[in-house]
DNA sequence: GTCTATACTAAGATAGAC
DNA sequence: GTCTATCTTAGTATAGAC
């Protein structure tokens, strides 16, 4: 599945062929059809797998935080930075790929989607009832986080002039002046 | 140059076929080729045009507008956000398709790309020295604005529940947030 | 479970007539 | 400028042996 992650990062889901995809796993390209039925199936399995792992990551690091939402937003932004950075090529298939999903491969990569966005808008909500955070919109303001978060994926460069970390500092500072955040 | 636009819009820049761009264009196939050599110089034209478009776009709303920095960049957002609104197929193609070309295909449309950036860049940096804005990162600031921009064009829906107005609206609010305005 | 071989379809691009 | 017809390559997927 890793083969078929890079070809799909590097060409898209339709420039990549299963060909490349089974040279890339180091095998044939009826075994890869022996473990996926169909192409599609393969980026759904990547999906999964992608969205899946940002969901526990997420999680765990917001678990793990002070419980004010401040810090807890700021916990989450960090964790998804920090997945987006360690795992780019996933990220960066989870962002663009899903649109050539359709019917029933589509609702279950959604579904997983949507746990995270849950998890980050309960933040949100959580910051407005608690007065720390003043936005009027919190759905808007959440699809507006994950974004910034998601893109990270498409112009972060490991040699660059920001570090890993400081990058996901500058997301979580953009993510409370999103939400309205009196104290950051 | 219409139907190409549509196809990419649809099935992206790989699972667009000259097949069907020539079949939504009420012509032949060859006669595609007769006006565009090759696929990648007619997703050059789309989004070259797309570029063009959007930047002139921008500056006449920005010149039109008061010179405060604050109204200028509402302004600039406002014109970015509705252009994406209105051409809302040219938008997706523009933000998900550059990444398949290379070489000199590629420079020619960053370039394109890089003066609206530059525009944007401007008006922030005049805010900052204004001292209406207060960010420290002028530059990832820009990003983040531009990419909540051009954003849009992925999940907004005509009949949804935000007009185009007040997408519009909703992002300059943002974009305001993320610069650190002191008045909005 | 893994392979080689192959069926079948569609793709990008061109030739050459009108 | 526009067409029909065609070349060539590559794609997804399957059959069937080991």
């Amino acid at each position: 599945m890793n083969g078929a992650l890079a070809a799909f990062a590097e060409h898209g889901f339709n420039g990549a062929s299963m060909r490349d995809i089974a040279k890339r796993a180091d095998t044939s390209l009826s075994n890869v059809y022996n473990y996926f039925p169909s192409k599609e199936d393969l980026l759904v399995a990547v999906l999964k797998d992608t969205n899946g792992e940002l969901l526990r990551r997420t999680n765990r690091t917001v678990a793990a935080a002070k419980p004010n939402p401040t810090d807890r937003l700021r916990a989450a932004v960090r964790a998804y930075v920090g997945f987006v950075v360690d795992a780019q090529p996933a990220s960066i298939v989870a962002l663009s790929e899903l649109r050539y999903l359709g019917g029933e491969r589509r609702k279950a990569v959604v579904a997983a989607r949507d746990e995270t966005e849950a998890l980050f808008l309960r933040l949100v909500e959580e910051g407005v009832e608690s007065g720390e955070f003043t936005t009027t919109r919190p759905h808007d303001a959440t699809r507006a986080v994950l974004l910034l978060c998601a893109t990270v994926a498409n112009w972060f460069r490991p040699d660059g002039e920001l570090s890993r970390e400081a990058v996901a500092e500058l997301q979580a500072d953009f993510a409370l002046a999103l939400v309205g955040a009196r104290n950051n």
